[in-house]
DNA sequence: CGATCTGTTGACTGTTATCAACTCCGGTGG
DNA sequence: CCACCGGAGTTGATAACAGTCAACAGATCG
């Protein structure tokens, strides 16, 4: 177990959507984890298991894929900050297989320390719900994408949330960012077949609004992509 | 303001997921309310609304629907004894249209029943999170729908989960239920334009899984609507 | 240096959107 | 009573989009 600086993401991440005081900083620098490495595409959380501890993502992404083995559609994508499994403080089950998405490293936090974060601060447990709907709402706004938008916006509309996700936490600046995922694993959040996502992905490098070279993403037109993508990042809650 | 039977449905919704005790129903017999009606397409909650109630839908059928895309995207379906601004609690901004599907009532729930329940029963606020927690897992196995299955599965898994829902809460007896949604609307939960919607329902009636006339759906196959739509309820969380 | 994973391309096929026209039905007003 | 209207359901033709299969090139790694 070990306390410090290595929150200042989840911090970063809890104030991009409420504003926290030294006493609430305080409170999440003392908080016990214990970290641990993961090697791309391994399973970080297995279906079926019981947690009793969440993992709060330091370094590089994860994310939830669904159980079904025939195509693995990916429901969620998470970066440093988020605590993709915090509901597991409510009912314990593990329903889906959380994966690393390139290397990643996670600390686990026992289930008590946001159990009691309550009685210990409202602002942070008010900040934690904040983060919760804000997972909720980017549900249902992939939801609509899925339901209404053809490939090159599905695409470009990740890229874009990432993108602003990663800022929300101090990464990201300068509009360029690690990609440590393959193009089966956009296919796979899109929804889309990997051929027909590494076309998509042309589509966007031809169309000069992104570089995607060296397991980096940069993007070259920002309001361009926007445009393509028709993203609208209130959905977000952030400040 | 008024109280009593009305509200069974929210207990069997609750039960549903959790054991209650006999306090717990009389606590929730005890529920403030006001009831009103809705017609079809009606909007219950607005977009941008600021709610400090939330409606219990006790009769009828709603749905979120997104506010922008040209579409109207409908994000989630919900059914009698479901709360589906629960999270307004939380934080009261509404982001979505709520609608009625056919003529609907609702019975609206001060924020502050909500917010007490937890002093007056620890088992009722665990109901609830269940709750919750499973219409995440609803909107996660939407997204699995929409990524990688074609419009037949995706109507017939819609029609599954209805039946479920609606059984969980004493309806839908006998595998038949009412319908005063639009083939439209089904296109709207489904993601396809309404005569594709059109095309995919007469393909279910031809394969004699359902039948729908006079407003109303009858399975008449259950286990073959079950293998077209490849329906697993486990993430409903239901006892 | 071979094995494997990832990215890329072309040809073909299948699914779904779109457009337009038409029916059927329940209401509404003359 | 009937004419009319609008919404819902239905149908066919066509076009756009995306999936699948197969082959190969380039990277990465033991």
């Amino acid at each position: 177990m070990q306390t410090g600086f290595v929150f200042t993401k989840f911090a970063d991440h809890l104030m991009s959507v409420a504003e926290l005081s030294s006493d609430d900083l305080d409170l999440l620098a003392r908080m016990p984890s214990s970290i641990r490495n993961f090697s791309s595409h391994q399973e970080i959380r297995a279906c079926g298991e019981h947690a009793n501890e969440c993992c709060l993502l330091l370094q590089g992404y994860a994310c939830w894929k669904d159980t079904d083995h025939s195509n693995g559609q990916i429901t969620s994508i998470h970066v440093p900050g988020d605590v993709p499994d915090l509901y597991t403080t409510l009912s314990p089950r593990v329903e889906a297989r959380l994966c690393a998405l390139g290397p990643v490293v996670v600390a686990f936090v026992p289930h008590a320390f946001f159990r009691d974060i309550g009685a210990r601060s409202e602002r942070v447990a008010h900040a934690l719900s904040l983060l919760t709907l804000a997972d909720v709402a980017s549900l249902r706004n992939w939801l609509v994408i899925l339901g209404s938008c053809e490939s090159l916006t599905r695409a470009a509309h990740l890229i874009c949330e990432i993108a602003v996700r990663l800022r929300a936490v101090g990464l990201a600046r300068d509009n360029r960012f690690p990609s440590p995922f393959t193009q089966s694993d956009l296919a796979a959040i899109c929804g889309i077949s990997p051929v027909h996502a590494n076309r998509t992905i042309q589509d966007l490098r031809r169309k000069r609004v992104l570089q995607w070279q060296a397991r980096t993403i940069a993007i070259t037109d920002w309001p361009a992509l926007v445009g393509l993508a028709n993203f609208k990042p209130d959905y977000l809650r952030l400040r």
